[in-house]
RNA sequence: GCGCCCGUAGCUCAGUUGGAUAGAGCGCCGGACUUCGAAUCCGUAGGCCGCAGGUUCAAGUCCUGCCGGGCGCGCCA
């Protein structure tokens, strides 16, 4: 780790500034650290110089110069330098660095300053798909981030609580409801013995496709939607046990799914109990009372609650699109009030305003929202009851539920920070949310709840090619530089068929390399390798970039991949194993008596800073995850993973290790390998991807 | 119309508290396996960082305007 000496080396420049300038410390400006270069230059610098330099009427190289003469000492650094251009350089003391890092009771202490910077727990709620239909790769983007949220909070020692939202009342699973009662004409019961057969979800895929056709072909044909989504909100008929039961099951699939990702929660909430405990009621009072939201009694919203949107936002001729809940728009309106009145421009002046329960007293979605956030940041005054959904090795999943509830589980809900995984498109309704915190007198409320977008995921032309899917030769959609998944359609890349395939492909690999391998260990290790795949192919673009998926990029096991940085893993850990075989020495043994070895290799005094560069990289992890929660952007992650690797991988292949004749270079390579392994392997274990014991 | 996002090498993308010489993968071309594993490594070629102004000691990064593309804006969810 490499924080603690960014706070050591800040806080004794801070002093040292206001001591040799008189500057009072705010007035100090902020001191940024930097990596020179390279390490000629030094292991660290800062241009503090250069920002004081008018102030103090003094050019930068003579204030470097004035602070390095006036430095002194201090723990961990072995001296300092200004640089001719005005930089301030900064040489740390590397064999203390590196030993103080391998020692598992000196590493503690060093983290322990940083460790108690998070007070409270942070709800994370990700996935959120729709259990109607199988998950597909734009489901996978969201539980990749959702998941590498969680694990990157972990990592700082923030408690963490992982919520799946699931809209179990909504018109996706009416729509497959009605595809089994009205287009297949099943009974529960007939239902209930076909979802005894594998891959449930699969099946729905198709159907829902086939519903929509049905409703296309004939729109009147929409009745039994609206029907069938009454009698799942009012609950105690057929419709509703069948809507109910689907959601069940496929909710149980997805989490299969998840968990080949390695991807696992702590809690599912039912949209269905938060209508049930009526959540929307409290919340609605709670808003009444603050003023945030108000009765129209006049215009063409009369009977309406509304609340104001503020801000410049004047938008208008609302354009009909998205359908379904928290992953939206892959499912687009097919019917009912395609057309919008659009004769409202006398209403131009009206102030804006969101409706939030209708003139039929129906709640919409955002009221429902509104309640969840409240509820999440513990504002609303109410909670769920809770049952078992599942038993895992670690421990039961939970679920809400309206009654009968256990009493001995965990305290959910109630949280200092809120992050929601939603994808781009909801970005409107994540703002009215905070605008709603702010309104109903929680503006540190709406200050903690965190709005997580990411761009969608679409198809690359030639992976829709695949998949049957051909656009029109000159129509627009083949203009365009990828093809939109559309659930709708049936078109999109199974979440499920990705991982057979990626776990396929490596079982070859794996084969091909180890042919003593049971097939119980390849497909153990195909496993984890194909995770490695996706899970770094997802994660290692930008969120606000647009993926244009494409198999055999994914397929991809070379170059900046997750397999790349597993194969260095792999052969760090293979030198250690081949230590203790030639040897007898492992790596405990090795570093007890590390101390005594003279450090030349280490301290560039042969030549080279190859080794201790490699050191350095692998302390920035705490940075690094430092800068991910800061930004909520993991592609620095994923890069910082690869270039990590490739710095070992070019080294390992450069200089010999065990090999090494000379007994003191050879110890501190091996020391220096040891350390950098440590920290890929934790990287690796950040972004939910596992090291195979060989690959 | 208004808001948000994207525009960097042939392709796909990093560069997100403004800092020292703009990077990677893929692809192309050429090299390295009797050595700790070639899912690897080394080398060559490839750039008005969309355009134009501005701020700054310093701009791919911040501000303004424009161009091109995407998304969003409902008594849907």
């Amino acid at each position: 780790m490499i924080l603690p000496v960014h706070d050591r080396l800040r806080a004794h420049l801070t002093r040292l500034l206001s001591a040799l300038y008189g500057l009072d410390e705010p007035s100090l400006p902020a001191i940024a650290l930097e990596y020179p270069p390279n390490r000629d230059l030094g292991d660290l610098g800062t241009p503090v110089a250069f920002e004081l330099a008018r102030r103090l009427r003094k050019a930068p190289r003579a204030i470097a110069q004035e602070i390095a003469g006036a430095f002194g000492t201090l723990e961990g650094i072995a001296r300092v330098a200004a640089a001719p251009n005005g930089y301030l350089n900064v040489f740390l003391a590397r064999p203390a660095f590196l030993l103080d890092r391998l020692n598992p009771e000196r590493a503690e202490l060093l983290a322990a300053p940083l460790r108690d910077r998070f007070a409270g727990k942070a709800i994370v709620e990700h996935t959120a798909i729709n259990p109607n239909k199988a998950a597909h790769i734009g489901h996978l983007r969201n539980a990749a981030l959702g998941d590498t949220l969680v694990r990157v909070l972990r990592f700082q020692g923030v408690p963490v609580e992982v919520q799946n939202y699931i809209d179990d009342t909504g018109v996706q699973v009416a729509d497959v409801v009605v595809g089994f009662r009205v287009l297949e004409g099943k009974t529960l019961d007939e239902i209930r013995e076909i979802a005894k057969a594998p891959r449930f979800d699969y099946s729905c895929w198709d159907l829902y496709a086939r519903v929509t056709e049905w409703y296309e072909e004939d729109k009147s044909r929409l009745a039994s939607r609206t029907e069938t989504l009454h009698d799942i909100e009012h609950g105690g008929n057929e419709n509703a046990e069948i809507g109910a039961f689907i959601a069940d099951r496929i909710v149980r699939c997805h989490l299969e799914t998840m968990a080949r990702m390695n991807v696992a929660y702590d809690l599912l909430t039912w949209e269905g109990d938060i209508l049930r405990l009526k959540f929307w009621a409290q919340a609605f009072d709670v808003l009444k009372a603050s003023k945030a939201v108000y009765l129209r009694t006049e215009g063409r919203l009369a009977g309406c609650w509304v609340m104001p949107i503020e801000e410049d936002d004047k938008a208008q001729g609302p354009r009909p699109k998205a359908q379904g809940s928290r992953d939206v728009k892959e499912d687009e309106a097919v019917a009912g009030g395609l057309q919008a009145s659009g004769d409202d421009e006398d209403e131009a002046t009206e102030e804006r305003e969101k409706v939030i329960v209708r003139s039929n007293g129906v709640v919409t979605y955002v009221g429902k929202d509104i309640a969840y956030q409240f509820w999440k940041l513990g504002l609303l005054g109410k909670d769920f009851q809770y049952r078992i959904f599942a038993q895992r090795p670690h421990g039961p999943l939970w679920a809400t539920c309206s009654s009968g509830g256990r009493t001995d589980h965990p305290a959910f809900g109630g949280a200092a920070y809120a992050y929601n995984v939603i994808d781009v498109r909801q970005s409107y309704l994540q703002k009215l949310l905070k605008q709603a915190l702010v309104a109903a007198g929680h503006p540190e409320g709406a200050e903690r709840s965190h709005h997580f977008s990411y761009e969608m995921v679409a198809l690359s032309h030639a992976t829709a090619r695949e998949l049957g899917y051909a656009p029109e030769p000159d129509s627009e959609e083949a203009r365009r530089p990828f093809v939109e998944v559309s659930g709708r359609k049936g078109l999109g890349v199974k979440a499920d068929d990705l991982l057979d395939t990626l776990m396929r492909k490596a079982a070859g690999e794996v084969a091909s390399r180890n042919p003593e391998f049971s097939e119980a260990e390849r497909e153990r290790i195909a496993r984890m390798i194909g995770i490695a795949a996706v899970r770094y192919f997802l994660v290692k673009f930008s969120r606000g970039k647009v993926i244009a998926f494409d198999l055999e990029e994914a397929l991809s096991f070379e170059g900046e991949s997750g397999p790349y940085v597993q194969y260095a893993v792999v052969r760090a850990n293979n030198i250690f194993q081949k230590l203790q075989q030639r040897e007898g020495l492992d790596e405990a043994a090795l570093l007890a008596a590390l101390q005594d070895v003279p450090p030349g290799e280490l301290t560039g005094e042969h030549g080279s800073h190859e080794l201790w560069s490699l050191v350095l990289e692998a302390s920035r992890l705490d940075e690094v995850v430092e800068q991910v929660v800061r930004s909520l952007e993991f592609s620095v992650l994923a890069k910082y993973a690869f270039s990590l690797a490739q710095a070992f991988n070019a080294f390992y292949h450069r200089s010999p290790i065990l090999n090494e004749e000379r007994e003191d270079v050879r110890r501190w390579r091996a020391a220096a390998v040891i350390y950098l392994r440590n920290q890929l392997a934790r990287t690796l274990e950040v972004m939910g991807i596992d090291v195979p014991p060989r690959m």
